[in-house]
DNA sequence: TGACAAATGCAACACTCTTGCATATATTAA
DNA sequence: TTAATATATGCAAGAGTGTTGCATTTGTCA
């Protein structure tokens, strides 16, 4: 049996006009298999293990191109930069534990509810919206 | 008819024992007469009108002091920098227009019921949160 | 395989924010 | 009112994130 991979990247990044380097297939691949969004320090890490040594300024270009093309999102969880998820993946928000760090993702946000009152209140055409909560989880809570 | 001054900050600040300086006075003023949050360099830049000509290091320790002692709240709208936004005002959250960069305030934010769910849902542990809506806002929709 | 546009590495830089240290000032007690 | 002291400030240096110019390398496609 072999792992499926779930998106050929190769073929993602050319229909969008970006060309296929390894470090860009090796980035898009951390990213896919990442549990949470990660940041510029840690894709860096993690291509290293690969073997592929990427200077910071490439691994930010990428982000950035990636952000244009749509192939990641940028997350800001007003930390004191950004971390970057694989778009695939459906858009949530997150809870992040001020304590341990530890980022668990939120699904079922029904926004749309807002988005629809505030369009109808203020005339405001809402592009993006961020909700994150931050806090303690449950594992932390208990060691106060 | 004298305007009314709403708070007393030379009081504000001896209660959370911090020494009542030119600087700090003015920096309040500013913060409780602005109408929406404000960054460093428009905080340095009104002092300045007031005569006061404050270091950038001496307002970033300044909100600093003053976020710890509940004076200012700190306001991340995902911009490159922080604003602040003096905290006898209510508790709310924005409306950030991606063509002028206009901010709105939204009040009657009924998150509770978010709170309520993820404790008991995650056993999450909720401090604090952000909602940010980016768009356009009414005018800036016209001209496009 | 070769031409060309695009990607990369490296160094320099911009920006926000922090920190060490010498000096100045607000507060308090005499 | 003054003197002592803790605190605040200015200035310069520096940390961290992110950007950019430029020379070189590499992927793509003809
Ligand atoms: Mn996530
Ligand atoms: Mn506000
Ligand atoms: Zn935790
Ligand atoms: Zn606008």
């Amino acid at each position: 049996m072999v792992v499926q991979v779930k998106h050929d990247c190769k073929i993602e990044l050319h229909k969008v006009a970006l060309k296929a380097t390894p470090a860009r297939l090796a980035t898009l691949k951390v990213l896919e298999a990442a549990s949470k969004p990660l940041d510029v320090a840690t894709i860096k890490s993690k291509l290293k293990k690969d073997g592929i040594n990427a200077d910071p300024a490439t691994i930010f270009r990428m982000m950035n191109s990636f952000s244009d093309k749509g192939l990641v999102r940028e997350i800001n969880l007003q930390e004191s930069k950004l971390r970057y998820e694989y778009s695939a993946k459906e858009d949530h928000h997150h809870l992040l534990c001020e304590s341990c760090g530890s980022i668990e993702d939120i699904s079922d946000c029904n926004i749309e509810t807002w988005e629809k009152e505030l369009r109808e209140k203020k005339g405001f055409m809402i592009k993006h919206h961020s909700l994150e909560f931050f806090g303690l989880c449950k594992n932390c809570q208990k060691l106060i």
